[in-house]
DNA sequence: GTCATCATGTAAGCCGTTACATGATTGC
DNA sequence: GCAATCATGTAACGGCTTACATGATGAC
């Protein structure tokens, strides 16, 4: 799990140990916070295994918006040097490799074991394409369904029944009710990959896909751009 | 976490070990699924610790419904014996104890961490008075309300923004809307909660609180307001 | 007689935590 | 100078998992 958040960070800019905790609970929600003491060893770990690697000092703070396929160090030296002259020796910055991009690839289309690992899957899926996407978003689905709980009124006699008490009724009820809003959050996010892929036909450039993604974008509740 | 659920579970009633794995599947979802690799040196801990003891082997199956004050133990016993002559030598049936009881009313009390645990703590709250159950539910209303993310169409600009793709943008929505979710469904539990202790005038006895907490039930067909 | 299920346990290990230790930089 | 924050690390430990080992019971 920290691996999959380390380099889907990393996959972004490079950042150094401590901003990357901050910035994992600010795209994970606070549910996904790390300890300092998970993650520097986690990130010598990654960077023994060749995955990313130390880059020079760079201040990231408020980074460019990430013009394109520029070199992300480039862009986060180029904005220290002209913010401030300053340097600070005591920070180690970290950049994804080659092989980390790799990995980052072969942990999101893995099976997620647990909630907060699909929600880091998603979070960084813009690094798959909408095929995989799909998949991935399709596997969930299908789990969901599978350990679905009966719904509220039905069948109150079957089952062993251990809701006997209202507590457990209205845990269970709301259980039910939390699995019927993902699984259809899933299927809105199913249907607009599923457009994607219809209208980008198989072989265009990933550059492309990827304006279009930006661009095609839901007009619910005011996620207007 | 798992002290909790056992305790729980115990508290309905005697069990045996593999028992108790099922039901507490069955009470708290799947994810609060447990091995027998923990489940069993629980037992022999909490055994040790004196809150809970084994009993006489005791076939659960399907209970009788749990008359009242009748002890539980003597109860299982005599379904026993009306239902099946064979003896299971190879069963440890654990029952809770007094200071189980105790132990118990503590760890239902104590500020969840996590959200499994919260979940158990609602499970087993019926073991609280109203006003306990109160502080329980408001406990967690107000950690919820407090790191809520902020509303979907809000302030893009702030907060350093990592949410410059669709997908991200998608998790946060939920996310927020879930939490939503949740509130209301606390805000429920805590009218229905409060009603309650004004039927029941505080000096009343827990066993006229008990039955009426049993009979005051919201007409099912879901969390309805 | 053998297979599935019920039933209990141990051992090794993973993945994370808290607590501790250290030091640089910034603002007052 | 002093405190708050930034920044990196280590050590001990906790809780749960998988894999392994064992054996009884019941169905066919």
């Amino acid at each position: 799990m920290l691996d999959l958040a380390l380099l889907g960070l990393l996959s972004d800019q490079p950042l150094h140990g401590y901003e990357l905790k901050k910035q994992l609970a600010e795209v994970a929600g606070s549910r996904a916070a790390v300890s300092f003491g998970s993650l520097y060893p986690a990130l010598g770990r990654l960077e023994k295994a060749g995955l990313v690697s130390t880059v020079a000092d760079t201040p990231v703070g408020r980074s460019i918006p990430m013009t394109g396929s520029l070199g992300a160090e480039v862009a986060a030296v180029r904005a220290h040097r002209a913010t401030s002259g300053r340097t600070r020796r005591t920070r180690k910055v970290y950049a994804i490799t080659p092989a980390g991009e790799h990995r980052l690839t072969e942990l999101l289309l893995q099976p997620a074991t647990d909630e907060r690992t699909f929600h880091l899957q998603v979070a960084f899926c813009q690094h798959l394409d909408s095929a995989q996407r799909l998949e991935l978003f399709e596997r969930r689905r299908a789990e969901l369904a599978m350990h679905r709980h009966p719904s509220p009124g039905a069948d109150r006699s079957a089952a062993g029944d251990r809701l006997f008490d209202r507590y457990r009724r209205a845990l269970h009820d709301r259980e039910h009710a939390a699995t019927n809003a993902e699984l259809s959050w899933l299927d809105d996010l199913i249907a607009e990959e599923r457009n994607l892929v219809d209208e980008i036909p198989p072989g265009t450039s990933s550059a492309f896909a990827a304006a279009n993604a930006q661009a095609t974008i839901t007009p619910s509740g005011g996620t207007s751009q």
